[in-house]
DNA sequence: CTGGATCCCTCACGATACTG
DNA sequence: CAGTATCGTGAGGGATCCAG
């Protein structure tokens, strides 16, 4: 009855007591993606401590948040991942990812990027509604990062990693933000070498659309 | 560079940087409600010490968030609201007490509940197709708090503090949660005196459907 | 190599007292 | 009323070490 909790009868308060933790809602994040290892999870957030992470999935376990689970063999290694519970944060991640994002400025040179963060980064700028019964499968190559995206009418699928055979293979070392932002036309970010492009350049636009970020009319300060 | 940054450039991680320090969403919670002084917080957040709140309100005025304003004369008070950037947590919070109410159990005796956390609740829990061009006043006494809440077709605006016309005033000194979950008839919260109504008693059922807590298929421990 | 545990050190937080 | 000042504690940062 000290420390970590705040002494109300509140469901926000009591939602900070389980995840409000520093990194909690960073390991939350990873894990919206897809189960993880306890070394996947440290490379994703490379500055968190050892001894924080494992105390951060234990106190994430004991509140039926995370479940650890012991692969079955020959893997037999262990992997961390949402319970039903744990998942239903994936909206409230996304929203305030988005939320943050708005006032992200640029980013710094200590700054990583992840391939956790961005897959998540692309799950909550897309939008369902800007291209009814489209369909086209993308891969991302963003410095080192890979990962995907399928559409298909209205629906999502982010993950990380190539594709087999994917529409439209988009290579950048840039950041993506100024043409999602529509700061840089399409034409002019693939003739500028912005962006690569492989397979069929018609599908960029759908792609910009989808994951177009709506500049809002209240700007914080960066 | 050192603490309080997470060093991922992500929309998440900036986020829990500008609100993830403990007691900054508390105090976004309640100046959610409405502008607030430094005195009016610390009442809503008595375990808060107080330059902890004041190093939170000066993270949060600098990040665009709160904006510290001195009240015109006489009354020369100062008050801390938040900005159209701050007042974007909203929906997120809400979404945060929802969650955390999940796995909230039985109020505990250190526990306390407060003004400004139980309208929020209400705002959590309001189900706004649940009785379409419906509008009436309410308000409540749960044990010292006095909040009310006016519907009109679909909307919500609840408020502290009581009503000049309310339609139907229900005082209770025990947990309204039982009754909104409907482990409790409306009948036999009044007739047992759990609930005592003052106005139109016919207003009672229409006022649990609107506010009524869903009980999700996934339930944590507690 | 994974999956941690253990160490020390520092700084943010908590408690309390005090001031314009 | 609206904070600032002081001080102790413990969670978190960072490095290292260890078992399977």
């Amino acid at each position: 009855m000290t420390r970590r909790t705040y002494g109300q009868f509140c469901g926000v308060a009591h939602a900070l007591e389980l995840v409000g933790e520093r990194w909690a809602l960073l390991i939350a994040r990873d894990l919206l993606v897809g189960p993880k290892r306890f070394t996947d999870l440290r490379r994703g957030l490379p500055r968190i401590p050892t001894n924080v992470l494992s105390a951060r999935l234990k106190e994430l376990e004991a509140a039926g948040i995370v479940r650890r689970r012991v692969l079955p063999r020959p893997a037999s290694s262990v992997v961390y991942e949402l319970t039903d519970y744990g998942s239903e944060l994936d909206e409230i991640v996304l929203r305030l990812g988005r939320w943050g994002a708005q006032s992200l400025g640029e980013r710094g040179p200590e700054e990583i990027v992840t391939t956790d963060s961005m897959i998540m980064a692309l799950r909550a700028t897309f939008q369902p509604t800007a291209a009814p019964g489209f369909r086209a499968s993308y891969q991302l190559h963003l410095g080192e990062i890979v990962i995907h995206a399928r559409i298909d009418d209205g629906t999502l699928d982010a993950g990380a990693g190539p594709l087999p055979n994917p529409d439209l293979v988009i290579e950048t070392e840039a950041p993506l933000k100024p043409v999602l932002a529509g700061e840089i036309s399409p034409t002019e970010a693939v003739e500028s070498g912005r962006l690569r492009l492989t397979g069929d350049p018609a599908l960029l636009p759908q792609f910009i659309a989808l994951f177009a970020i709506s500049t809002t009319p209240s700007r914080p300060p960066t």
